[in-house]
DNA sequence: TTGAAAGCGCTAACAC
DNA sequence: GTGTTAGCGCTTTCAA
């Protein structure tokens, strides 16, 4: 009796499944269980049956529904990627080139493909006071199995703490500090240090630094990073940080006053694209060039950095890997395996462009 | 008898819905068919009831599970938003700057949200010769409401008839065929038309062209509206259509091509800012000057064409406004309303920059 | 206008 | 090893 398949409404109706459990369960004469057992990989199957049952399966082109998988408690095989809403319509609307959302897609997507899980792409609002809300409600409608933060919701406490109170599986991209949900982010300190070994090492002593904006904990861990390497090759900071947001403007206003010092930068590493661009502009504005007149070396390596004049040397931040290894960990935590307590660093990368080289008067 | 909440098991176990239709019922004294009814927006509710109701439901917090909603026949209140998989991944492995994907998650995510509907972003294969089984599996896992096709996807026959049949309202981005599903696109030969009118406004006679990869119906489009706009002018064509794929060596290739006849052009169109990027390297290393020995206008206007030297003048494609679109006229579908037949025509925009100019010898 | 019953497709728990 | 039963949270009949 199974249904010919062909029943299907034209008409954007009531859709059913087409192939169900039962079907494939009628074709292979066995059992319901069976057949979930077999899609799941349980044991106690026997091989010739499960070999029956996959036949069945590949012959109906049977796939599971995860709306029925869910709801009868299982997975839902679905893992929510979460980004702050203003900042990621901000970006898109700007059209600067920041690539941060496709090179997590490409991490996770990829990731999740490998495990047979989905990822799904949300925004969530920061400011909101009713954040629990919105996440409260997000997850009551898709169900996730796990969810992958990013700053500046990495470290958002409640966000951190609702998630572990529902008892959702999550990373915490971009964060370094303990507690609930696997943490995994960048070596920013290390980036930093790398940045200003480069331009130590082409003979730089007065390089400036523009930090990025205080809500970002990695913004703190850049600047260490850049102080620490600083003050190892006995160096002077002092006068030499200069504080941004990440924005165009701030970059604009730090560069100018880490230019204007009594005596000026001969370097600056901006802590992201961004503000480099500002920087860029100043460069531009008052006559320097670049890289004969100052080095400029910035964070985030987004495309645009290639094609600017000139190209820019930069960190690269590795936002696929990143994603990729949350997906992993989350994984992990789904089928009960160990994961690592210490928070997961990955190394960044330098990319050598032409906007960085020794002093003039070196 | 309703639960606290509490419940919640702190490890990653089995999840269950804290608050349910029924905690809601319950809670209002109602059955729970009267909630469903209020939750649906259905008649038959009287005002003091569904008052009543949805005092609960705030109270409670309460938030219908889609998984449930979905088994039970009703919507999955998800649209699907299909991209090619090889051409998508590529674009984020190259990190030349596309960024399609973002502009079409801003306006499709945002729209969606209006209506209270998720947008899920997928990949699927063209080339895979069994498209259709993949496609049949996203679709029986996911069940959505909806699917937002782009291009090449738009006008693969394989898919569109397969989503005819199963009968999911679509939408297709990018394609002015007829057939099942909304088209809607750019006016592709408009905009070519007024990227030639720009460039022979300024004094250009001959004006290169290089087309997209073929497969793309919207490279046929772009070259029509050159060619109508040139002979409209009483401008020759031969000779100066340049075959491209959208690839950048195809840029360099085609733009050698145009430079080496034995009447130069004065102007190139390229059909995408890849492309054109390609034209730029040629430019560069024959010493030519952009714009004063060659104009050069792209399509697309990714964020990298504004920081290239110098910045080009391009087509804008309203991508964000095409998913927005797509979005709106899926769900006008989902609620029976009427949809144009006619593919939906959005007017693209021309930014100029400073790659254009007047030909030297004008 | 409201409610009760049945069932969507699947899995967990238990029986055999 | 395999099958049976119950039920996930909701909506659709259909009855009151």
């Amino acid at each position: 009796m199974t249904p010919k398949g062909g029943q299907t409404s034209t008409l954007a109706g009531r859709r059913r499944q087409q192939v169900t459990i039962r079907h494939v369960a009628a074709d292979a004469g066995v059992s319901l269980q069976t057949v979930s057992r077999v899609i799941n990989n349980a044991p106690n199957v026997r091989p010739e049956v499960k070999q029956r049952v996959q036949s069945s399966i590949d012959k109906l082109g049977y796939v599971p529904s995860i709306a029925a998988q869910r709801l009868s408690g299982s997975r839902s095989y679905l893992i929510l990627a979460l980004n702050d809403r203003d900042r990621t319509i901000a970006d898109w609307r700007e059209r600067q080139g920041a690539d941060w959302v496709d090179q997590m897609l490409l991490g996770g997507m990829l990731k999740v493909a490998e495990y047979g899980y989905r990822l799904m792409f949300e925004l969530v609002d920061t400011h909101d006071d009713h954040v629990e809300r919105e996440l409260r409600a997000t997850l009551a409608a898709l169900q996730p199995d796990g969810v992958i933060l990013t700053p500046p919701h990495s470290e958002n406490v409640q966000i951190t703490s609702l998630l572990q109170e529902v008892g959702i599986a999550f990373a915490r991209i971009g964060s370094v500090q303990p507690g609930a949900g696997v943490a995994l982010s960048m070596d920013e300190e290390e980036a930093a240090a790398m940045a200003t070994r480069h331009l130590a090492d082409l003979g730089h002593k007065r390089i400036g630094f523009i930090s990025g904006a205080p809500e970002y904990s990695l913004s703190n861990r850049r600047v260490s990073g850049w102080q620490g390497e600083m003050k190892r090759r006995g160096l002077a900071v002092k006068g030499m940080l200069a504080k941004g947001d990440f924005s165009f403007e701030s970059g604009v206003s730090a560069t100018k006053a880490l230019l204007d010092l009594k005596e000026p930068v001969t370097a600056i590493i901006a802590s992201n694209d961004r503000m480099a661009l500002g920087a860029l502009a100043v460069a531009h504005e008052r006559g320097l060039e670049i890289p004969s007149n100052l080095s400029l070396l910035s964070f985030d390596n987004t495309p645009v950095v290639r094609f600017t004049g000139p190209p820019l040397t930069a960190v690269d931040q590795p936002v696929a890997d990143l994603a990729a290894l949350a997906v992993e960990m989350i994984i992990r935590v789904l089928r009960k395996q160990e994961i690592p307590h210490q928070p997961l660093i990955v190394e960044a990368g330098l990319v050598k462009r032409s906007s960085t080289a020794p002093p003039r008067a070196a």
